[in-house]
DNA sequence: ACTGCAAACTGGTCTGACCAAGAAGTGAAA
DNA sequence: TTTCACTTCTTGGTCAGACCAGTTTGCAGT
């Protein structure tokens, strides 16, 4: 996309990771730059403004703008500044209900249609999940449930269910760690229910009940949605 | 940081996480919305960059902006076009349990969060299909029946819930349609049951009763898997 | 050396103009 | 009737120049 912004965006992104631009150093002003380079301020505005949205300047009106810590922009906590999609308790609510309808069915069809190594393997990370208890960052539970959902998804069989749980997984994380924090910070630990609540999708599933694994499976997420909606 | 084009920044990102803007949905003309909102072009030209620079929207020199689908990027199923995936059996067997899912939850949510407009578009729609009854191509009929449930899923207020089904519609729309061809070819009509269902879901959704509508949704993309097993 | 204030910056917004790319309407040719 | 090329309209991209509102700078007066 030769797009004159873009350019200038590009630019101004290998000065600052070339070093030529270190961390506290002033940018040139918009109106020196666009001199310089022969392109109105509008673009030089434009790309100037999109490096700071990505973090890696801060503008100030008045004032100069300055380079950041090139290692902020990356330490951007869910829950940070601005709003994003990730952060939206509405938003978050969704996801909770995708997550139950999607995990219901994988338990369900995992019920079914489950081989006996993954099986196996599903129980066997159950009781490493039981083990560790609470001995864990609130990001490594996180991540332990979500490898716990994603093998019963893959146990399902399902080539639809589990590109989608795939999918699902990885772009909203941040959503699913943002309820968890919040979660946590009402609650000051992880409620009582969720082990009980492991542990008879675990149980369902060893048994091939597949409706019962469903049921558990949904109600397992749907638990932490009435969790977040008393908090409101 | 009261500055315009943040504020409209925020504001339309709240048009996008309230569902106002659906996906695929248009922007006005950033012409059309400086003049509404009495802001220069310039400002909106500001706010309109950064939602397509945090992924949002598109922007398209010359075409309108239009809203993104949130999972688009990520939906990288292995259909290949080749061999069409469409018509492997097993594969339209997961398709179908997808859409009980996926339609079970739509019909759910529409029927506890649809607008009176909604409703009444919806009542509209199905009596038209009515009318229509049997004189219309097997084409035409998936068509209908494709809008019928995507207007359902849009009436889910539930940004995931609609961007998941028109996706699954659109990229799908082959294993759906040869569904339909080979149950026609077995019955050598539409099969009785269907009607009714179609019945059930609209009385339970015009009832605002979800767990009903979310039951005969299911049931009725179940009972056309359960036509397809008998064949094979 | 210190203080105050005005001038000279900075970025934020506005206006109105032109360009280039896509969309839409039009009319002629098949 | 359908199809296809052309014209026109609309959209986003860029530009120039102006004014506003904060910040910094520098000089004059103490």
């Amino acid at each position: 996309m030769p797009n004159l912004s873009d350019e200038l965006l590009q630019q101004l992104k290998e000065s600052l990771f070339s070093g030529a631009l270190l961390p506290g150093a002033e940018l040139q002003s918009q109106r020196r730059m666009s001199e310089g380079l022969a392109v109105s301020r509008s673009t030089v505005r434009e790309a100037v403004g999109q490096l700071e949205a990505e973090g890696y300047v801060e503008i100030r009106q008045g004032g100069k703008t300055r380079v950041k810590n090139l290692l902020e922009p990356h330490f951007n906590l869910p829950l940070g500044e601005g709003k994003a999609l990730g952060d939206n308790p509405e938003f978050q609510r969704q996801v909770l209900e995708v997550r139950a309808m999607l995990e219901g069915e994988a338990a369900y069809y995992a019920s079914l249609r489950a081989s006996d190594e993954q099986l196996a393997a599903l129980d066997k990370e159950y009781r490493q999940m039981l083990q560790r208890g609470q001995r864990e960052t609130t990001l490594a539970k996180a991540k332990e449930d979500l490898r716990f959902h994603m093998m019963i998804a893959e146990s399902s069989h399902h080539l639809l269910i589990i590109s989608f749980s795939q999918l699902f997984y990885t772009r909203f994380f941040n959503a699913i760690y943002g309820v968890l924090t919040r979660t946590l910070k009402t609650y000051g630990r992880y409620p009582e229910g969720i082990r009980a609540q492991h542990s008879a999708i675990h149980q369902a599933i060893m048994n091939r009940d597949a409706e019962a694994a469903r049921r558990a499976a949904s109600e397992h997420i749907l638990y932490t949605r009435r969790h977040l909606e008393k908090e409101c």
